[in-house]
DNA sequence: ATTTGCCTGTCACTTATTTGTCACAATAAA
DNA sequence: TTTATTGTGACAAATAAGTGACAGGCAAAT
């Protein structure tokens, strides 16, 4: 079994050794940085699997060592605040973090969200995604149901990436309109009803579904 | 201040009472349990905080209790040893153990580690959250009792929350309009009555309840 | 240039669920 | 008992989601 490099970027020596010793206690490979210059040379030196990154510090901040990161990879960050402010959540999600602690923290939820990232990265990153009997080759831009390819148009191709990207959670139609069709995109959020609805009728023999969330919007998961 | 409930499960009187008396005298609520069966019973009925669990005990050991109640639930759970061989502590981890308290201790270590960890389970993470066997999963906005999953409407669902979010205050009528339907929601304040009843009627096989407060409105609670 | 064949976004209409209010019953306090 | 307060069933209005239809867009083929 292949160890993920985390890489631990938080000032205060103290909670970063606590931090380390549980990850390697965890049999993660861990790379400590001190402040936001040595995080950003060891993550364009190293291959990092995870970034567990202070917001507060010395050198370049977390919000500016997230930025730069998030120009050149897609690798999963998870952001440890003092603060509880929602803003700053809602800033952390547009920086393109992926998760976000608040201080203090228990170890155990801390590697709980490290976990289920890494879960989930290693469904994305690889060319090939299952999610109950449909198989998306990546690469091949083909879509199957038990084996059969079936044929989407590209909307639901994307929309089908983004739904699988997101299993299990729940979608506002705002976010997938976001991601989907691209932040600049004006017009009706029922435009994603529609999609779902062509792309439930594609993949109704399959064993995924797309939930509705009444009041929110969608969730993608595989049936009970 | 909410008083949490301790569960101490230790065969040996003479100690148990000791730890009892302690934890009492710090203002917890406590409960005893001389065998690892009545510690079951008394976790599957009660609302318990955290565990303090001794390792060797007749009727079910400690290890076997340990792992019966991670199937269900993320409380806290502190072991007792005699030994404090390193493999018993790594397998107590492992079995999901939060800590682990070597004998003989004293009494102002195992008080420093309770309150340690309830600290911590305090404010685990925003996306679950745990009232009774009820949970909540914020992201994929869903809701478990007892590991099922039952159907709520927008409305129920934000109740829950905020409910949640106030678990064992008094909430008056006007104040669950004001943070539920939003502050310039006009409308009869009754209606808090009625959805308190259909949420009341959904969650009434949990271990939780909404108490009504007579002249002020309702209190979200843990079965007693 | 024109045709053909998808893809897409929007709209209107239908269906299903949710919600707020009311009237009356039940209950607790005085 | 009287009175105030809360519980509850019923129902109509409001809201949300599912869906078919359609017209414009776009690209490949003719």
């Amino acid at each position: 079994m292949y160890a993920p490099n985390i890489l631990v970027c938080e000032d205060e020596e103290r909670l970063r050794k606590i931090i380390v010793k549980y990850l390697i206690n965890e049999g993660f490979h861990v790379m400590e940085a001190e402040n936001g210059k040595k995080a950003l040379d060891f993550f364009f030196e190293q291959s990092i699997d995870l970034i567990i990154l202070d917001i507060m510090m010395p050198e370049y901040d977390g919000w500016s060592v997230c930025r730069s990161i998030r120009q050149e990879s897609d690798v999963p960050i998870i952001m440890l605040t003092a603060r509880s402010e929602e803003s700053d959540r809602v800033f952390g999600f547009e920086l393109g973090a992926d998760d976000y602690v608040t201080k203090p923290f228990s170890m155990k939820e801390l590697l709980m969200r490290v976990k289920a990232l890494l879960k989930r990265s290693s469904n994305i990153s690889q060319d090939e995604r299952v999610i109950g009997n449909i198989k998306i080759d990546i690469k091949a831009h083909k879509v199957f149901i038990g084996g059969n390819e079936i044929d989407l148009s590209p909307k639901e191709y994307d929309l089908l990436i983004y739904l699988s990207q997101n299993k299990d959670l729940a979608l506002m139609r705002e976010n997938i309109l976001d991601k989907v069709w691209g932040y600049d995109y004006y017009g009706d959020l029922r435009t994603v009803d529609t999609h779902v609805k062509r792309l439930r009728r594609k993949i109704q023999d399959s064993t995924a579904k797309i939930e509705t969330v009444r009041g929110v919007g969608y969730r993608f998961e595989v049936k009970a």
